[in-house]
DNA sequence: GCATACCAACTTGTATACAAACAGGTGTGC
DNA sequence: GCACACCTGTTTGTATACAAGTTGGTATGC
């Protein structure tokens, strides 16, 4: 009865929503860019249709705006914006920690991750990207493993929304080792149920990545927008 | 009914959102119950365009859910859910009133607070309805003095979510009268940074509204299962 | 040369038409 | 009487047509 299949692949309005999502993420769609439905639906080979639903569920993510029967566009890079989701993501994640700790046995995920983090350093990844999916999945599961579906709900939709600017984290060699570092010890500390040193090395460890990414975040929107040619635009 | 003076908002899909929402609220549309696209299209008038921009609204924030092409359903009750919902919302609130507490003056937002709640007892308002939703706007208030914008949105559509079986706490006197206590309580704890206490006592306070609401909850949805002549649907 | 009024093209909002797929009933074969 | 295939109506997904309003350019008056 409650076997219904689930068929992504059909869904024209979901791979416009991606597609769109991940143009925004690429700098294809630059902040403060405008468009039409039509321009869209004639790129994607669609109709309107679809592309509307997907712009209206980008517009709730607050990707996009549209303006009354004059365009859509894409939201304009807001720095306090993102310094507001990661104040938000630290709140949920301190939170989460100390449920945890709160709990007598480990959960499953706390254990899955200290498989994952806790290892020597000869095991550890080094590849960039990998790792800054490996860091979104750090964090959403520590929240996971608190067992509050809804908070790892709004902690995952955070995660989304940040990872724009957040995939700049892990360019340079010192960060993936910091990282590392500061995961097996939160972890650690966890274990020990040492509630207020866990908060505390958590909230040092969104800090120093949220300062990293401020400064490369300023730079990469320049260079963006140097290549498409287009001149910055400050009035 | 209600003589709310009707917008010309030029947006169906707005309007149509909003009624359906009311009707979830109100039990019109029972939860489990099953419904098509044209059948709201055809009660509200319109066409199945905006009725489907409203259901897909209403899908993201999880009143409804879709079927493959097979019909819409409103999503049956579910207690962990707003168990949950409860949780997050505490959450937010406790870290809320520690950013309160840590700015130095009292932000306008607090100054409002303390002028609508530490009142005398003669000039408290009585009226069950009135005071749900000034409750719901005290523990809004308190997250949007925080000065985080994003996490008072997300506070917000919590608030949103929970309103359905919130509004229920407000039925008898003696909590009309510990509301103002509470409220006030926490208020003056807050103003004198007591951190600790002001967080303990918000703690308890959301607490006690959840308890009341547990046991009217259940009461109210059998009512509603009854009147509508369906029977109990415990698999 | 400048300001203003008007028009035409474009944009979103809404309605309708069509396509694909599922569900449930019905008839047929046994 | 029962099982199974087919058919028909209903449902969502998508495309297209139409309505209403905004915008920007152009022509005209001064």
């Amino acid at each position: 009865m409650k076997a219904h299949k689930e068929k992504k692949s059909s869904n024209l309005a979901d791979r416009i929503y991606q597609q769109l999502k991940s143009d925004i993420f690429d700098f294809r769609l630059m902040p403060g860019d405008r468009f039409s439905e039509n321009e869209i639906a004639e790129r994607m080979g669609a109709s309107r249709t679809p592309v509307r639903e997907a712009l209206f569920r980008l517009q709730r993510e607050s990707y996009v705006d549209v303006l009354f029967r004059s365009g859509w566009q894409v939201k304009p890079f807001d720095f306090d914006y993102f310094e507001e989701l990661y104040d938000v993501r630290t709140i949920l994640e301190c939170a989460a920690v100390r449920k945890i700790c709160e709990q007598e046995n480990n959960s499953p995920k706390l254990d899955d991750l200290i498989r994952i983090w806790c290892v020597p350093e000869s095991e550890r990844l080094e590849d960039g990207n990998t790792l800054s999916r490996l860091d979104e999945r750090f964090h959403e599961m520590l929240v996971e493993a608190a067992g509050n579906t809804e908070m790892a709900r709004i902690h995952h939709d955070l995660t989304e929304r940040l990872r724009i600017i957040r995939r700049l984290d892990f360019t340079k060699p010192p960060r993936i080792d910091a990282t590392y570092q500061e995961h097996s010890s939160i972890l650690e500390a966890i274990q020990h149920r040492r509630c207020e040193q866990a908060q505390i090395q958590l909230r040092a460890h969104i800090e120093s990545s949220r300062n990293e990414v401020r400064k490369i975040t300023l730079h990469m929107l320049h260079e963006a927008r140097m290549h498409s040619g287009k001149a910055d635009n400050d009035d």
